[in-house]
DNA sequence: ACCTTACGAAACCATTCGGTTGCACTTGAC
DNA sequence: GTCAAGTGCAACCGAATGGTTTCGTAAGGT
C-alpha cells in the first residue's frame, strides 16, 4: 500500500459525479447554469428550498469539478464545467456499444426475414 | 390532491435509475452482467460483501428496470436491460448538444486565427 | 461609519443508505 | 422424506444525506 497513492487519489477524486447528478435538485441546478451562470440566490428562487441548501448542492456540485464559480464584486457565478459532463458519457460509450450490436443483430433479422419472404 | 394520481405515479417511478447508478458497487453489477446473466452468487464472488448485500442491489436495479430477472429452476439469472440505459444517453444528450456547439466555436476561432496570420 | 446584501460554515435533525445477521421458502439431489 | 443449495426478506446498525436555523464575514450603498 503506497501511502503517496492513496493521498493522491484522495485529492484528485473528492466527490464521484455519479453521487453527484443522483439528486434530482442537483439535477435541475446543473440545467439551470447549463446555458448561463447564476448566483446562489438567483438559482435557490428557482426552488422550494432555501439558499443554503442550493449552497451545500453547489458545494457537491464544485467539489467533483461539475461547476465553476466566479467571484464578481460580493455576487459569486456558478456555471456548468461542460467538460465534466462528457465523465458520463465515456461511461456511457461501452453500453451504447451493446444496445449498437443488438440493432444491427434486429436489422440483420429482419433483412433475413424479408430475404425468406421474397423467396416464397 | 388526486389519489390516483399519486398511485399511478408510485408504481411508475418506483426508483429513480440516476440514484440506482450513484453506487459505485451497483455500476460494477452492471458492468457484470451487461455481457452475461449471472445468478446472485456468482455475482456476490466477485465483490467483498456478502451475497444479501449484492441482493439488495440487485432489488434496486429491478425496481427502476434497469435489471431483468429469470428464474431457471432455483437459481435466477440477473440480465441487463440495455434499453433502460438509453434515459441516461437522452439526458445527456442537452448537454452533448452543448459542448458541441462549444466545439465548433472553437474551430470557427481557430480558422479565424489562421487566416488573420495569413493575411499579415 | 453604518446598514444591507450576498454568501459560506457550523450545528443540528430526521431520513435514507449500504451493510450484516438471522430466518423462511423453494428447488434439486440423494 | 430428508438434506443441501440458492435465494429473498426483515430487523438491526452505523454512516451518510438533504434539509433547516443560526452565525460570521466580506462587499456595496447610504
Amino acid at each position: 500500500m503506497q501511502p503517496f497513492g492513496c493521498i493522491l487519489v484522495f485529492l484528485a477524486m473528492k466527490r464521484d459525479i455519479f453521487q453527484a447528478i443522483a439528486d434530482p435538485t442537483r439535477r435541475a441546478i446543473i440545467a439551470l447554469i447549463a446555458l448561463q451562470a447564476m448566483t446562489p440566490n438567483a438559482i435557490a428562487e428557482n426552488f422550494h428550498t432555501t439558499r443554503q441548501a442550493v449552497s451545500k448542492h453547489l458545494r457537491i456540485l464544485t467539489e467533483c469539478e461539475l461547476v465553476r464559480q466566479e467571484q464578481k464584486g460580493r455576487e459569486i457565478y456558478y456555471s456548468l464545467e461542460i467538460e465534466k459532463m462528457k465523465e458520463i458519457d465515456e461511461w456511457l460509450e461501452q453500453y451504447r456499444k451493446i444496445w449498437e450490436t443488438r440493432y444491427e443483430q434486429l436489422d440483420e433479422m429482419l433483412a433475413t426475414i424479408k430475404k425468406q419472404k421474397e423467396e416464397n
